[in-house]
DNA sequence: CCGCTATCTGAACAATGGTCAGATTATGCG
DNA sequence: CGCATAATCTGACCATTGTTCAGATAGCGG
């Protein structure tokens, strides 16, 4: 409300609008899901009329899609509030650091379903992986990896590939949550088997099976 | 094309109604995804008037939920043909059939990727997760788990959450590759991880450590 | 054969995404 | 300062969509 007046300064020309869409369309897609905003609620609600959106977006996906991408970065900024308030470099600060990536991502998930389900969904599909859009997100975890291995939490034999375990078990648990397929508390269990599947300590012979029957 | 001559036999009492639209739903959502598919279109095809739908199902999301709900017996289904390529009572077949659970579950997501996001996503809202709706695919995953815990591929410490780590990484590795956030590749890689992780042998007490920083 | 019920139609409605010509304002250039 | 030109917004308009509802049609039990 206060928001709308503030930003609609001017009758015609409206001083930023594609901001202003944009953080329109966040909250209708938070409150009512990606699939039931309409352009003109958000145009109107805006105090602007419908077509005025398609000077600065081509259609509906695109407004979608660039909300989208912004979302990529609250998630990030809510996991760095959430690492800042662990300071040290102890063993045990670490691990509490590592567990509150995966924990912040989560609660994003629980706190702003519509949201990071658009973020996820086809709408923006946000290039491929090797983009910087999720890179930020993406550098916290490997640098919550990297300081895991350091203080010895991670067998060498896991690291490789931990980056994508990590974040897989972590996504996929959360949409199985937001989904209703499991229970909250999964999210911690997740995270402890996690800690636990990192020690490894997998002899080398059985991971040389492992890897046989994988090349099939 | 020819289904439709099929399944409309006569002019104005359709044999099956409710299953030819949940068919031909089907088709239509596989191929232009669940966002994109119109009442009109699904009635149009079977050779209905739009509004004979409503007399089968409230209202578009009902029918589109019907369907959700069909996805997961067609995704058991293929997990089964697969668990079932692979007999034999050897450690390697229960290996190679631990992994075929999670290899089906991916070739089903990349295969039908609008149907998977479908019965994913919020319209099939099947109840939670102590409903049976997807409890097929739940069993096939806890015997694999039983089979794999009886040839001692699974550490005691790590058995208790491990349906749950297993079905996260695959389905979360699944979605994000959907995405474009993961390479292919991501799902063999995250197999192997998972292999590797439940063979476990953390010590009793670092496990101990994990499960109190899990506790705050 | 009659009536009852399940099933389907056709027309209608409001809302939606999207287009386009033109009105309105800002901006740069002389 | 004055003016042309580009940027921005409006309003009317179109096809399509989800959904409703009164009535038409057909199968079925008596």
């Amino acid at each position: 409300m206060a928001s709308e007046a503030i930003l609609a300064k001017a009758g015609y020309h409206h001083g930023d609008l594609v901001a202003a869409l944009i953080s329109q369309a966040r909250e209708l897609v938070a409150a009512n899901g990606a699939d039931h905003v309409s352009m003109r609620e958000v145009a109107a609600k805006i105090g602007v009329s419908p077509s005025a959106v398609y000077h600065h977006f081509p259609d509906k996906d695109a407004l979608l899609g660039a909300l989208g991408r912004t979302i990529f970065d609250e998630l990030a900024d809510e996991q760095e509030v959430a690492l800042k308030s662990i300071p040290g470099k102890s063993a045990t600060a670490t691990r509490k650091r590592f567990r509150a990536i995966g924990v912040a991502y989560f609660s994003f998930a629980k706190n702003n379903p519509n949201l990071f389900r658009l973020c996820f969904g086809p709408l923006c599909a946000m290039g491929k992986f090797d983009e910087k859009a999720n890179s930020r997100a993406w550098q916290l975890l490997v640098s919550g990896l990297e300081e895991m291995s350091a203080i010895g939490a991670v067998d060498p034999a896991v690291r490789p590939n931990a980056e994508i375990l990590v974040w897989a078990a972590i996504h996929g648990s959360s949409m199985l949550v937001l989904d209703g397929l499991l229970p909250e508390e999964a999210i911690h269990l997740v995270l402890d088997s996690i800690e636990v599947a990192l020690q490894g300590a997998a002899p080398a012979t059985k991971l040389k099976t492992v890897k046989k029957v994988a090349k099939k």
